[in-house]
DNA sequence: AATTCGTGGGC
DNA sequence: TGCCCAAGAAT
């Protein structure tokens, strides 16, 4: 795996996130963005909000309507909500200072394996192994020789890639770093570039002769007409709204009435939307 | 362990 | 065009 650290160094992309300057809790924010929402997208989010709340307790201070606005169409808005409760903790619990244990990050709101072991390796240089899905997909094909991961094995998991890392601290970094970064831009899901792949000659999957993938499918994830879609186009009209709106404005964006108020509440249960004394409806306070 | 949770781009 | 996918976490 060692061709992958010159790899790496000369091929990277030029993400904000991965500049020498970028703190912690900068790497946090990115990783929290990046929660299921491609690098494109997350770039001039991630540059505005770094600017606004350059430490955790600048967006502790900030009100949720801010942050959701802020957050714009990212998706997936808990998130954003996670990562201002996760702030909270960090200021008022750390000192402003984020965690480096992956245990005490792991602990904090909307962090979970992948996201700890991503802020303790990129964040702080140790050697951690991080599991993503491109990953799996790297380890599968160049050391399994599967045509792509199977379901997640936490464990099976973490055991293939702590096995890969060198035992110096920065160097297994940039490791972790460089199996993602080959995984997003070579190794990819469909039409993997493999003339270009750094790990070509010892690849597994190559050397089988690139067999297809045989395990099980996951399922397709529907989105039109799911809750998901509605909650997404009530959100909208919040966030789009320079005061607060009357419920025929929602009313608007969703013709069945009993999924539209099935998913306002829900949204409102989540913390998303809160609904006033008068009985509009606003981004929460 | 299987579902739920947004959004949009690429093929 | 419709389908698949994108640095996951919580339940």
């Amino acid at each position: 795996m060692h061709p992958l650290v010159p790899w790496f160094a000369a091929t990277a992309r030029d993400l904000p996130w991965r500049r020498p300057e970028t703190t912690p809790w900068g790497v946090l924010v990115s990783e929290f963005m990046l929660q299921q929402t491609p690098v494109a997208r997350v770039e001039p989010v991630w540059l505005r909000w770094m600017a606004d709340w350059p430490v955790p307790s600048a967006l502790a201070a900030a009100s949720r309507a801010d942050v959701l606005r802020a957050w714009g169409k990212l998706g997936y808005p808990r998130r954003a909500l996670r990562l201002h409760q996760a702030a909270a903790v960090i200021a008022t619990e750390h000192t402003d200072v984020v965690p480096s244990d992956v245990d005490v990050l792991e602990s904090l709101p909307g962090v979970g394996s992948y996201t700890a072991r991503a802020v303790a390796a990129f964040g702080y240089g140790k050697r951690c192994p991080v599991v993503d899905t491109n990953v799996r997909r790297v380890v599968a094909r160049a050391v399994h020789g599967r045509g792509d991961a199977g379901p997640a094995r936490a464990r099976a998991d973490l055991a293939d890639v702590e096995a890969l890392l060198p035992p110096d601290e920065p160097t297994a970094a940039t490791l972790s770093a460089a199996l993602m970064e080959l995984g997003a831009v070579v190794c990819t899901a469909r039409s993997p570039r493999c003339e270009v792949c750094p790990l070509r000659a010892g690849c597994a999957w190559q050397n089988a002769g690139r067999p297809e993938y045989t395990g099980p499918r996951k399922a397709p994830q529907a989105f039109a007409g799911t809750d998901r879609q509605v909650r997404g186009r009530l959100l909208d009209v919040l966030r789009g709204a320079a005061a607060p709106v009357e419920k025929a404005a929602l009313d608007a964006a969703w013709s069945d009435a009993a999924q539209r108020d099935r998913c306002l509440d829900s949204l409102l249960v989540d913390g998303l939307a809160e609904q006033l004394d008068d009985g509009r409806f606003a981004l929460p306070a």
